[in-house]
DNA sequence: CTTGACCAATTACAGCTGTACTCGTAAAAC
DNA sequence: GTTTTACGAGTACAGCTGTAATTGGTCAAG
């Protein structure tokens, strides 16, 4: 795997916002970010060059726009992220992290109920 | 809360380990780390007034050796770094990263046993 | 045609990060 | 007591990040 390099902490949200629309121009991009979230077009525009020279998105030209869509899977850009973390800051151990999710964030009753649906199924098919 | 400046990748492994010793001078946070993972004892040392100057460490003078210890509690730097990643990977929705974790990540049967264990406990005390 | 209004590409740049070399000095070994 | 050895402080620096100003081209309104 001719390891990209990893994605800074900007970089990772324009690129979510990219999986979301699947594909998309800066300007699109940019629309979709939440109205709060007050981020200049040029600085999406920057994100997004930088994104496909690490080769996290590839690009097609549409007469003189460039139209990015993703090149590696969210999937495998959140378990490289979170491997990194969880070993930088918990020396790879899993648990407490999920600790840290389950007791410090508010999770809710739906929530609960879903985890341990995940569970059962994770019990019932391993091997 | 005057909010410190995030750390960066390199500064949290050089704080876990910090944390693990208690306190502790460049040189001893240097040998705490794992003889595979090579990184020159100046480089320690520049992360650790890095995180000083972030507000992360406090100093104390042990004759003209500096002696770290941590001013922000591993919880803190936690909550914090894993709320950001939530917001920018994930949207701020926790339960994704959960769902990463778990299935993603090989955890075993005693893990599967502690979750469920956390489960029941916040069930219990919910209110 | 000109003039705006827009939009995308390019360029800019200060601050941060990762990584380590260099130097001064104190302690240890001749 | 001079030479080596070890260590810590300071300095260095190229590459990365966050953020945007500037430049150049298109199309619609006059």
């Amino acid at each position: 795997m001719p390891d990209r390099p990893a994605l800074s902490r900007g970089e990772m949200e324009v690129a979510r916002v990219l999986w979301q629309l699947k594909k998309g121009t800066v300007r699109e991009v940019h629309d979709a970010f939440p109205e709060e979230r007050k981020i200049d077009f040029t600085t999406v525009q920057t994100y997004l060059r930088r994104l496909e020279q690490k080769g996290y998105l590839k690009v097609k030209m549409d007469g003189r726009t460039r139209v990015y869509s993703p090149r590696v899977k969210p999937r495998t850009v959140i378990r490289e992220t979170v491997d990194d973390l969880l070993e930088r800051l918990f020396g790879g151990d899993a648990l407490p992290l999920m600790q840290h999710l389950i007791e410090d964030r508010g999770i809710g009753d739906k929530e609960i109920g879903q985890l341990r649906e995940l569970l059962d199924q994770l019990e019932a098919g391993d091997e």
